[in-house]
DNA sequence: AATGTATACATAATTTTCTTATGCATATAA
DNA sequence: TTATATGCATAAGAAAATTATGTATACATT
């Protein structure tokens, strides 16, 4: 839980990796739901979700929807077309990153 | 090319990696073979590396040696002692991050 | 009754880590 | 003489996070 900051950078594209699985989510889902995967060793702090979310939002690639739930307030968020080409790119990019790095941090795997 | 954002966070990692395997490098050296093992993809730019190596100086992960080569100057640096237990315990932790990446990018393949 | 934890959103101040631009200097090739 | 390569460095600005704080409901514990 000390390497968080390898996560710079990874966050948009896991969020849209989560969603392209799930088709909607809200926030806290969110956060909940990468805890759970990565067994505890990733987790996304308010200050980072939300303003990405926001961000995601506002450049098209997710849009929202409010709901009640009881007296409490959920923003279901999910991916628009133009984000689902989106996050095809930003997955292949991803893919590609960590087969670099793989080849970087141990060579001797890395057959290619 | 575009994916460099994804790199934010790991250019120490990748620095005391070259360096555990080259005993010494100099700055200009690390982005040239960081180019060629990467295949083109990451290009270290002079703005990032500098403040990285000073600031891991600093720490007392590395250690510099100034050379002249002609009329020119080369700043060798090396893994202190430290530097090296500093390494291990990077280099863990970006392999459990890769690891999570994968994880998350490629649930199916993730035997785990 | 009070306190802590969980759920659920949000933003502001600050920090870290980059990119981009610039600067100095030598060497070599076009 | 102009571009490219080698080799260092820093400053301004942007991006993306951390940390701290705020609002509000719900439930369990002391």
């Amino acid at each position: 839980m000390e390497n968080q900051k390898l996560y710079k950078g990874s966050l948009q594209t896991i969020i849209l990796k989560l969603l392209e699985e799930n088709d909607k989510m809200y926030g806290y889902e969110i956060t909940q739901r990468t805890k759970e995967i990565t067994n505890g060793e990733l987790n996304i702090t308010e200050g980072a979700l939300y303003p990405a979310l926001h961000k995601l939002e506002a450049e098209g690639t997710l849009e929202v929807e409010v709901v009640s739930i009881g007296n409490r307030m959920r923003k279901y968020y999910k991916l628009t077309e133009q984000g689902t080409k989106e996050t095809a790119n930003r997955l292949a990019e991803m893919k590609e990153f960590l087969k670099t790095m793989q080849h970087i941090v141990n060579p001797k795997l890395s057959l290619e």
